[in-house]
DNA sequence: TTGAAAGCGCTAACAC
DNA sequence: GTGTTAGCGCTTTCAA
């Protein structure tokens, strides 16, 4: 593999010549700038990122880890991550654990160890732990989660607020009796179950809350719906903590020969490209992944730039998005 | 940011031992060792993979480079390709350029820039030159599209025989009148062209060849169907060329009024997880896109280790999955 | 406008 | 078992 070195040969000039052509610095002559580029031409070289940030001492890199790329919403966060720092003359590197914590923290420390400039951790079952680890060395803007420590920015669709939607869309078609189906131990899906609790019990519905185990899968779903299902009184309506989850759920209700909305209402979250498929129709609540993608990286280069020291926690609002999964309950709500 | 000579001064030993540490290298003194660490973790150290990379020469990453995040098929791909990484000790970076030609062709270069010691290329628009100038630098596994230069490996599946597949089993039902949907410039999308149009004429239906433009995405579908829905004599059957494409032509057929399978089949590929909805519950042909990363992986280890020079070329077979959007015609079929 | 030289943080070869 | 040193490929002063 060629080096500066055999480019700077080849064309009979100096390293320094041949570095300042290949990072578009001016200041060299045109003819010692056409012999260089040919150099490189026929080398087939092509610089050493490593090298050349181990000086310079950045990398120009940001790097995302994702959960779940099976998850169609993460696809969403990524174009808009992936949009916006092109703008900004960054790269963006991806990895991802497949949902199994320990690997998701080793390749979180790759990408550290590589010193990528801000890191980006969406919806990560990587430890608060770890999270501070990481802030301590780099800028870092995590997606959908809380942060105790305050060394790292945030960017969050508003959880609470989004439950709300959802019991209260139902409320509004007469449930009483609405179950949640849960998304695991993943922090965002925490806080939806708070939202949900809460919901009901401002509705005045604390008598009716029931809430299953799941995750934000379709198997999750899928197991959570079959719980329900041996229920002695079926809920009339269920709220999954994500679309995935929901149409896992889906599923598991009309296989039991349930008809959907008209023996069970059910409401997503997310609003991915599965749910708003026509087959599917899900009536979901929104957060607008390419907008949170987009200002995760706002936020990280304000750091980088050192523009700001402050913490930031960017709330975005989420919304209901309407759908065919939902209606009235069968029978007259009692009140 | 601490160096190993931060850690080496705290811990009062060389770099030299440090460096054997983080290695996991043995033939240190217990002692040594526990002051090591000791300091690393006061510190927050974290070995520089630049500096590490630059002299060892090799970084055990593997750069993928994927076009389409948000379809779920390559979630599949990319969960096989970092099983099989993390097994073999390599960690994986994902790219991804949005299925824009250039940014994808810049979002490789800066994988090779920053040396990755393989590159699996995920059916990527990227052109044949781009990709033999890399395959001159690193070892290269290309998915699901034919390599002409021989210097990089493939891993694709069978797309003509799984194009066949799928006209065959609409061939089976009576169908004659089957129409295309192309999945747009992206080579394996070229090549399940091809393959449709030779089982149309093996199966003695070239009178009824149709072809509409598409891409791989739901709106190139949609926008396929809409293009048949202006024929004077509509089509028994469509094959489109990936799961993405047939669910988006679907919504458009029933948009249409037409309903699917009784008046209208419809056969996908890939078999993506949308397409196991039971909602959309689609008749596609499966490629094993978890067992395609899994080898994809492995050719590229055996040229990393150098156990091979010969360029390999695995083809993987698709099958067909059977579904509910296919049936008999509408009419009796006329032979 | 060009070149020489130091040094980024690390590993590896060698000496002790 | 441990320390010293050269050098990976680049950028960045600094001089010329």
């Amino acid at each position: 593999m060629p080096t500066i070195l055999d480019v700077a040969r080849r064309a009979g000039v100096s390293k320094s010549l041949v570095s300042m052509v290949t990072r578009g610095e001016g200041g060299v002559s045109e003819e010692k700038r056409r012999a260089i580029l040919e150099a490189i031409d026929e080398l087939d070289y092509r610089p050493n990122a490593m090298a050349r940030g181990l000086v310079q001492r950045q990398t120009r890199i940001l790097g995302v880890m994702i959960s779940d790329l099976q998850n169609p919403f993460f696809g969403a966060v990524i174009s808009g991550i992936q949009e916006r720092a092109e703008e900004r003359g960054f790269r963006v590197l991806i990895t991802t654990g497949d949902r199994t914590p320990s690997v998701e923290e080793s390749a979180m420390e790759n990408l550290l160890e590589l010193r990528v400039d801000g890191l980006i951790l969406a919806s990560p079952r990587v430890g608060d732990e770890a999270i501070a680890h990481a802030g301590r060395s780099v800028p870092v803007v995590v997606l959908n989660r809380d942060t105790n420590d305050d060394s790292s920015d945030s960017v969050t669709n508003d959880n609470i607020a989004g439950a709300r939607l959802a019991v209260e869309h139902l409320v509004s078609f007469g449930h009483r009796r609405i179950a949640f189906i849960e998304g695991g131990v993943g922090a965002g899906a925490r806080i939806r179950r708070e939202g949900y609790l809460r919901a009901m019990r401002d509705f005045g519905l604390e008598e009716e809350i029931v809430t299953v185990e799941g995750r934000h899968t379709e198997e999750g779903g899928h197991q959570g719906a079959m719980e329900l299902l041996k229920m002695r009184v079926l809920p009339t309506a269920v709220f999954a903590s994500n679309d995935l989850c929901a149409i896992g759920a889906m599923t598991a209700f009309e296989e039991a020969g349930l008809s959907i909305p008209d023996d069970l209402s059910l409401v997503g979250y997310d609003n991915n490209r599965m749910a708003a498929l026509r087959h599917i129709s899900l009536t979901t609540i929104d957060q607008p992944g390419g907008d949170m993608g987009r200002s995760a990286v706002e936020r990280l280069l304000e750091r980088i730039d050192g523009d700001r020291t402050e913490p930031s926690h960017d709330v975005v609002s989420p919304s209901l998005v309407v759908r065919s999964t939902t209606g009235p309950p069968r029978f007259e709500a009692k009140a």
